[in-house]
DNA sequence: GTGGTCTAGACCACG
DNA sequence: GTGGTCTAGACCACC
């Protein structure tokens, strides 16, 4: 099987989206590769045990973001990376994602120095390039 | 009144999260005291222009997270700081919401230093002390 | 009803589309006003003699790509106008659409002055302000 | 061989219709001569690294249109051109086209000059007689 | 009332 | 076989 991961149902966040934050993940851990196919919306669907538009839904997005590039008849696949995004408009969602994780810990009551040294922690793990299972 | 804030339309997330965390801003920052009143529902919800309900909501919630206690006939006061979390479950947390906020934001392809920067510039403009009671 | 337009079913492109061109327009236009509401997609569908979700799916395209600002429970709004893409991005998706219009009239043997007339012409057209109907 | 082409992957349109494209465009071209054999199926189908099926339904197409004959065993040959279309079918096949890079790109802000320079270039780009034989 | 998500199942275009 | 679209109907969160 291509790559794994597992679904949290019932997580704040819909399904579509935790699909496609785990193929943007394996992309740059280079478990998926630039021009690789990713998995068939009918096969991942089973495995993940989720309806076949949902995950369908989640390439539809990748795809819109410019992340993969998916032709009907033929697959989904890794595209050459590239920005879509004006300067501004990736500063803005780099920063909405800041405020939430500020938001979303601030009652945790950890002091800037903590979140930093956990920050940089998870990111090298998160960039750890993983053996290849594609 | 006690302290000012306002609410953004247009804004991915419901109003009734925005009026917590500003809730939870404030006491952060100090603005809110412990101890101190918070405005009656109604008043806000007059106000910031909100459905009652949905300021009831929000003081719901967080009297459930026992960041306010809210007594009926009295009104609603700041609680006491308390961790209900246990040291493991706080830290959870915490990389729980980092590694979101990695994903999410990975195929914007900011460096590590990016990051920390920007997540340093949001912190100390969200913890500041405001004089202008955003 | 604030404001009309029609669907073609049996189209090259899908209803969802229509309705997202229909509703730029109507906002380049002025027909929809910044910040004025955009129709409830319930009664969308029932107008449109479409299902809900096609509308639905068309409003969560048009906010992803930052035209529209859809928030539950409060209905969708036309938003700011704001420059999501980025320049090379813009321009790509200028001249996507133009080889698109040349590969379809190649055939029909217009010379590029006929063409260029038509599209001052429709132009014009399409950016005359209507009476405001919302 | 006649003429040379390459199909792009990753390309949001199917690929029999970029071949059916590529031979207008080599008819308008001047690069397939009226008259002129078209490569035979088999081959085209090798040379592309393209299902069969796929360069027949392109060929198959547009014979339908007009463009090509084809007669099975003896090969495909550019077709006479002659007007299939009425007068004012024409034009309103135009306009369609038009009206549609209008709705598509309305909302990405061009002016209607940077529309027609656009256009200008891709027109010489796609009508250029090809040295390189793309 | 609002929009968002998910499921089920159908059909289509494409290779 | 591939992905894309549409429908029907359900449930949810929010106001």
């Amino acid at each position: 099987m291509p790559f794994e991961f597992v679904i949290t149902t019932g997580s704040p966040d819909p399904i579509y989206k935790q699909v496609m934050d785990q193929i943007k993940l394996g992309i740059a851990q280079g478990t998926l590769e630039v021009g690789g196919q990713l998995p068939p919306v009918r096969k991942l669907s089973k495995d993940l045990r989720v309806n076949v538009n949902t995950i369908a839904k989640a390439y539809n997005e990748l795809a819109k973001e410019g992340i993969i590039v998916s032709t009907p008849g033929r697959g989904a696949f890794v595209a050459e990376p590239k920005q879509i995004y004006s300067e501004v408009e990736r500063k803005h969602r780099l920063n909405q994602a800041i405020d939430k994780l500020i938001r979303e810990t601030i009652t945790l009551n950890f002091s800037k120095e903590e979140i930093e040294e956990a920050l940089s922690k998870r990111w090298e793990q998160a960039h750890k390039p993983q053996e290849k299972k594609l």
